[in-house]
DNA sequence: GTCTATACCGCGATAGAC
DNA sequence: GTCTATCGCGGTATAGAC
């Protein structure tokens, strides 16, 4: 987790005397946010202002353009999730590809959780604009290194054969990235609670076990 | 499956004699195609015209709005989504909660399959206006059916106890949602095969059956 | 059922004062 | 770091001829 410059975290807009505004970061929170809300597209640079309560090219004196906006959140998102897998991959690597596998999957989830915002703004980019495509690329790359404990297990004998190891990752990816829809970390569910469930569901099925 | 009055589904474009331009339901094909492709807001009629070969004003004898295009998409995704799961839950009434529920998920596979592209469009709604927001009431009110099923297999004891249905009902939801992102219905792999190996993983699991 | 031309608006972005 | 004012573009949608 790197850190980010931080001024002036506080409530604007009554300029307590010193420094008022917004800081970049402020910023850019409140705009993953909206985005996530409303879409990337379909959230004008307006209606950041409005919300943020400053004018638009106030917004401009952080950020170059809307794009560099989301060139940032999908940068956070990026690296947060290709660091994570590869460390959870690393840290296990005297198991069996399935034990990593599933170590990997709850990493998955837990850096999911922790950059949802981020996330979840990565996961609806459509591939627009070459930024987008960019980022599409990366990620493909990061499934890529799922794809491939999936085609391990299955080669050691873990893992059902009746279904081909790349729909095995993809049905992987499909439950662990479906959490953005639904899930919130400040609500009933703890990290730990939702990570275990995908895990064991994944894992064992829904079967009551006997 | 209701249908719809077709006229000219040929190719345009080279004006053959008669009756040129396209029909009603091909230029809605192509909009969900372009829709799910860039996103809704992305996608402007200007994009749609040239993509169809026809002037923008052209489009607007078929359609009076863009909206009424969206409008026009999810309720064909939401029309066959309900009348699938109402049906598959119905045709099952007399066999354990646990049955209906596998039989349910792999008839929303097939359905989702069959109308992929508007499925796909309405799954990516976010409710930016009166429309989305009621498509997306009408689709939590599909979501809650699923979720009665799952509720009763875990109260007959068939289903694992250490998650909660309504988090296992999500889960459902986020595999077998997720094959819009990847599932193509002329790729190799056969709709039935794809509905068995999200059942088979759902409610067996990932591990080999020893 | 298509076309050209256009009205009207909101978009991203900039200039320059405070 | 904020503001007002504005530019130029591209958006949806319409008018009316063919």
């Amino acid at each position: 987790m790197s850190d980010v410059d931080v001024e002036a975290p506080g409530q604007p807009g009554r300029r307590p005397r010193g420094r008022p505004g917004y800081d970049r970061d402020t910023v850019l929170r409140r705009a993953i946010e909206l985005f996530n809300r409303q879409g990337y597209d379909a959230t004008s640079i307006n209606d950041l202002a409005v919300d943020l309560g400053v004018s638009k090219s106030a917004l401009y004196h952080h950020f170059d353009s809307k794009e560099a906006l989301l060139s940032a959140a999908l940068d956070e998102a990026l690296e947060g999730l290709s660091s994570a897998v590869a460390a959870a991959a690393d840290a296990t690597r005297d198991e069996s590809a399935y034990d990593r596998l599933r170590a990997t999957v709850e990493a998955a989830v837990h850096i999911l959780v922790a950059h949802l915002p981020a996330v979840t703004l990565l996961l609806r980019v459509r591939g627009n604009s070459p930024l987008e495509m960019s980022a599409l690329e990366r990620r493909r790359h990061i499934d890529e290194q799922l794809a491939t404990l999936v085609r391990q297990a299955a080669a050691e004998g873990d893992l059902r054969d009746d279904v081909d190891p790349e729909v095995i990752s993809r049905l992987v990816f499909g439950m662990v990235n479906s959490l953005t829809d639904w899930y919130r970390p400040d609500g009933p569910i703890p990290p730990d609670t939702i990570a275990a469930a995908v895990a064991g569901v994944l894992f064992q099925g829904l079967h009551a076990s006997r």
